[in-house]
DNA sequence: GTGAAAGCGCTAACAT
DNA sequence: ATGTTAGCGCTTTCAC
């Protein structure tokens, strides 16, 4: 392993001289001819600088973890992507942590931390928020910010527009003539979840529309949580005629049950449901949803936990652009005349 | 920050004998009376060793890179976990890279590792090897695992024992009375799949029948190519009555394309794909698939790197344990009568 | 049985 | 404009 010695050693230079070329140091006044000895010692030797030493030294690694719920979840896709190149524009490492029903202040994140492997964390809490972990994790000190959650303006988070997303996915089914709509909601207490509905609300209220309250199924995340809430409203006397799904895991499991139960989706009806992903192309039908600014969120996030460390600045942003975007596939249809 | 120093200061002994004991080096002879104090003050004090430090000291990170083709795959749960538990057991961190059509000699891995930041690399080249990359790879010096995948025995391997995946998957089919099966290979040129369709081969052949070379659409492993595949198949002057898939996205798409174009699953058609994951149960009908010891293979996959990195013996697994087993759903039956 | 000290590779005062 | 040097926190040899 090459290290600033022998490129020193090389370059007929002090170690320092080459430590100032290679970080660029602006404070530095390095000699043309010098700086150019060193770049080509350096590269000639393959010089690559040790990230132990430097750690150690600067008392920061240039590394950051992501925690989510569940890492092979194909929600996340484009939340990782952001912040990876986020992170990468600013020669940061992320390292990746499942919680996997770990709360978030859990073994985990505390091993990386308190080992200084980190610098901060990034926590995507998951559907309902563990208000107990997240305390021991804003005490623990660590720099942390919340994605897809918000816990007071004392602590960093991002979430997207998830009214606007509900709100949309509404409007798309109103289009249809839809007038009957019911949604599959997270669990109680999931906040995005309520947001969404929110969303459908408003849009169903600039129709001069009301939200049937026994139209709201407050089931869950998962596909299963989606089959159950299929089964509770096509059991109401007056079943609706269209579906906003809140999650899509949940509208894969809704779509599947509907089908199954010998539902004409989307002539008997529709579903649109929020998140989008390759896997809402592989059903039969394939399901319409709402595409959110996720590769957006992922960069924000990581601008904000960087702010944080660097500044000690906490912020709540909402990425509210691109707007959340119906993408529509064959699971809504309009209304039966 | 808590160190060794403080630690030692308040049980009133050296840094030296601190470190003997938070590590129990076994050549060191330490009171045991020495011993609790040291203890207690650390325990006291929170103390957690600085991982860059040692890093820096040992020379080694004991950190290993998991690079897959794909980061947010469902196919990837399994091994992920796998990989993990065995490198937890062991005291090591696993950084995650994405290939995304990265070769495995490219800019991610050559990063890690030339910045020492890990010790060793665990790669899942994808479904076809590019052999240019992995040469690369192993000419670097790194310690590498290769995952799903072999090349030569001059480098470790772990695989699973695709042969027995397609003849499990096929003899389930000529349980069910099917004798027209055919095989929705991967690309061209693809290790697993050959291997796979080699099974399917060899279960045919038990019963006494071959495989036609007619039935066997060499596409690939996303679910487009399974939706080529089965157009190629149905458009057979006599299409199969069963078809194994030899991966599951491509599975999915093949599912998706069939029951599309009304074929019905699995009265008119018998599918099964190589490949297990809860994506299986959400499509209607649900996907019957071959679960493979993924779990395993992580940890023998890892097992094999930390055999690397520590003794520099290579090996080739081929993990056999827990055999391929069939994961009945609905898209399998009798033929008809 | 325990301590002192060197040094891993790097950065940043502090010299010159 | 460039060099010298003191550590960052840890492990380990050597000394007692």
């Amino acid at each position: 392993m090459v290290n600033l010695n022998e490129v020193a050693r090389r370059a007929g230079v002090s170690v320092s001289s080459v430590s100032r070329v290679l970080r660029d140091d602006p404070s530095a006044r390095i000699g043309v001819e010098t700086r150019s000895r060193i770049l080509s010692a350096a590269h000639e030797l393959g010089y690559q600088p040790n990230h132990s030493a430097r750690a150690l030294r600067l008392a920061r690694t240039s590394t950051i973890a992501l925690v989510l719920p569940d890492l092979t979840n194909v929600l996340f896709t484009d939340l990782l992507r952001g912040v990876e190149e986020a992170a990468h524009a600013r020669d940061f490492t992320v390292v990746l942590g499942h919680a996997e029903g770990m709360q978030p202040g859990g073994a985990l994140i505390s091993r990386m931390i308190e080992r200084s492997r980190v610098d901060g964390v990034l926590v995507h809490p998951g559907d309902v928020v563990d208000a107990a972990g997240l305390c021991s994790l804003i005490a623990s000190g660590v720099p942390a910010v919340l994605i897809h959650a918000e816990y007071g303006d004392a602590i960093s988070s991002a979430i997207v527009d998830d009214t606007a997303a509900g709100e949309v996915a509404a409007q798309h089914l109103i289009e249809l003539g839809h007038r009957r709509i019911a949604v599959i909601a997270g669990a109680p207490g999931s906040e995005t979840s309520e947001r969404r509905v929110a969303g459908v609300e408003r849009a169903l209220a600039r129709t001069g529309l009301i939200l049937d309250p026994a139209l709201v199924a407050m089931v869950g995340y998962t596909p299963d949580d989606g089959r159950r809430g299929i089964r509770e409203l096509l059991a109401q006397p007056v079943p609706p005629t269209a579906i906003v799904v809140a999650n899509l895991n949940a509208g894969l499991g809704a779509l599947q049950e509907a089908v199954g139960r010998g539902v004409r989706v989307p002539d008997d009806l529709s579903l649109v449901a929020i998140h989008d992903a390759w896997i809402a192309e592989i059903t039969a039908p394939q399901l319409t949803t709402v595409a959110l600014p996720l590769l957006k969120l992922g960069a924000v996030a990581f601008e904000a936990l960087h702010a944080l460390i660097t500044t000690g600045q906490s912020a709540q942003t909402v990425v509210s652009e691109p707007a959340p975007r119906v993408m529509v596939r064959g699971s809504t249809g309009p209304t039966r005349a």
